[in-house]
DNA sequence: TCTGGGGTCCTAGGACCC
DNA sequence: TCTGGGGTCCTAGGACCC
């Protein structure tokens, strides 16, 4: 049996852990820029707050309603995310962690008592040291267990844990439940499927084999199996290391001048090479885009370059290079931006990558001392450590850099929380920098 | 008139997820 | 005035190989 265990609004969630003021107020968390609403509290909901909404539009009913208002604080999030999982691991030690909320449970390696009973102990274990409460439905398939989630979720009755096993039990609840929220059917086969009058999990469940292959490939084909409860979608322990890494933002202002847009693409390529070297990768290519604001009416402009780089790399200071370079060939005056960023890809493990021909130091002089890009390593290691140490860009490149003039482009964050679990890298180094 | 039979790699576009 | 930021997989078609 396979659970899937889901924190319930999890950044709302985790706000309330360390504010016991807002555990019976509604609560809204924001995305960044504090521009759309990415989380709600059980109260927030029921004042038809939904997901995704701008906050301009609903900034008059937070006021009216007493709502408590929140930037979202990844540093928070992401260290009660590692708490939990540490938690469910000593319990049930085969995991997937599926996202910053959810968690696939392997219980039939667990060697436990039945499913049920050791998901209800995890369930109290999380809650006692991390006071963040969940769900847990268990199923034979992963995508079983997303619906038997839902159901424990919805319905108070059930206590957070529902297990969805049996044939008729099964097609029950499937009758209940649209197509559309399904995992895996997005908005564009729902509506695919409503031209054929499926509409219910269960429409889709008896509908026949070939049908749902020719209309959805063979995603559509695993889903189908999955319903039947045939496992299509292994347990995946281990996270495959990415295969592109993206850092972008949209600016606080709109920009129209070269000099703040360098500073943000040069932040930007500099997380990109800091996620490249937390997962062992090394990039071959880099792209740099910029965008206009599509939801105004004025000239739009959107562009794009990729470099090749010579070797694959990992170093901030030559991302950045290449990536300001790039942002040169598509940056044209006379445009308001409103976002920019920094992909790269064509990724592969660090330690393996191609030497160039022409790169100083790799033929012939190699025999006593390390390559330029072996020192490069090196350097980046002494600055992850001491970044890693005492916060995130206590020591940073020039060109990430702002004066009074350039800083307009950096994140709105007006509601943020306090770094509660991770407050001592705000101690200052100035002397160190 | 007839015109083989395999492959690989890359890219763009479409679909989905949180 | 104000509208997030990441990712994945699959398929079709084109270029190219022997």
């Amino acid at each position: 049996m396979i659970g899937l265990l889901d924190c319930n609004n999890f950044y709302v969630s985790c706000e309330r852990v360390f504010d016991p003021t807002i555990a019976k107020k509604s609560v809204v968390v924001l995305s960044n820029q504090d521009g759309c609403v990415i989380a709600r509290s059980n109260e927030a909901k029921a004042l038809g707050i939904e997901m995704g909404v701008p906050f301009f539009q609903i900034r008059a009913l937070t006021k009216v309603e007493d709502i408590a208002v929140y930037s979202s604080n990844y540093a928070l999030y992401g260290d009660m995310s590692s708490r939990v999982v540490e938690t469910v691991r000593a319990i049930v030690p085969e995991v997937e962690v599926y996202s910053i909320d959810e968690q696939f449970l392997d219980f039939d390696t667990a060697h436990r008592r039945n499913a049920a009973d050791t998901g209800q102990e995890v369930r109290t274990k999380v809650g006692q040291h991390t006071g963040i409460p969940t769900g847990l439905g268990i199923a034979r398939t992963k995508t079983l267990a997303k619906i038997a989630n839902r159901i424990a979720k919805k319905s108070l009755t059930h206590g957070g844990i529902y297990v969805l096993d049996h044939p008729q039990q099964i097609e029950s609840m499937l009758a209940l439940i649209a197509v559309s929220d399904l995992w895996g059917i997005g908005r564009r086969y729902a509506k695919k499927l409503g031209k054929y009058n499926v509409n219910t999990a269960l429409d889709l469940y008896r509908c026949p084999e070939s049908f749902v292959q020719q209309q959805m490939t063979v995603v559509g084909l695993r889903l189908w199996h999955e319903l039947h409860g045939r496992p299509c979608l292994p347990l995946e322990q281990i996270s495959k290391p990415k295969k592109n890494i993206c850092t972008s933002r949209s600016f606080q202002q709109v920009q129209t001048d070269l000099p703040p847009l360098r500073e943000a693409i040069a932040t930007h390529a500099n997380r990109c090479a800091q996620k490249l070297r937390a997962q062992g990768s090394a990039a071959n290519y880099v792209q740099v885009f910029v965008q206009t604001n599509k939801h105004c009416p004025e000239q739009q402009y959107a562009n794009s370059f990729t470099w090749t780089l010579p070797v694959s790399s990992n170093d901030s200071r030559l991302l950045i290079r290449y990536a300001l370079q790039a942002l040169e060939r598509i940056f044209q005056p006379g445009y308001h931006y409103q976002k920019c960023g920094v992909i790269v890809s064509g990724l592969v493990p660090e330690n393996a990558h191609q030497l160039s021909l022409f790169e100083p130091g790799t033929l012939g002089h190699t025999s006593g001392g390390q390559t330029p890009a072996e020192k490069g390593l090196q350097l980046m290691q002494v600055v992850d450590t001491l970044n890693d140490r005492y916060g995130r860009d206590k020591v940073q490149l020039g060109a990430m850099m702002s004066t009074k003039e350039t800083a307009s482009w950096r994140m709105q964050q007006n509601f943020l929380s306090p770094q509660y679990t991770t407050r001592f890298k705000d101690i200052p180094i100035a002397w160190c920098v």
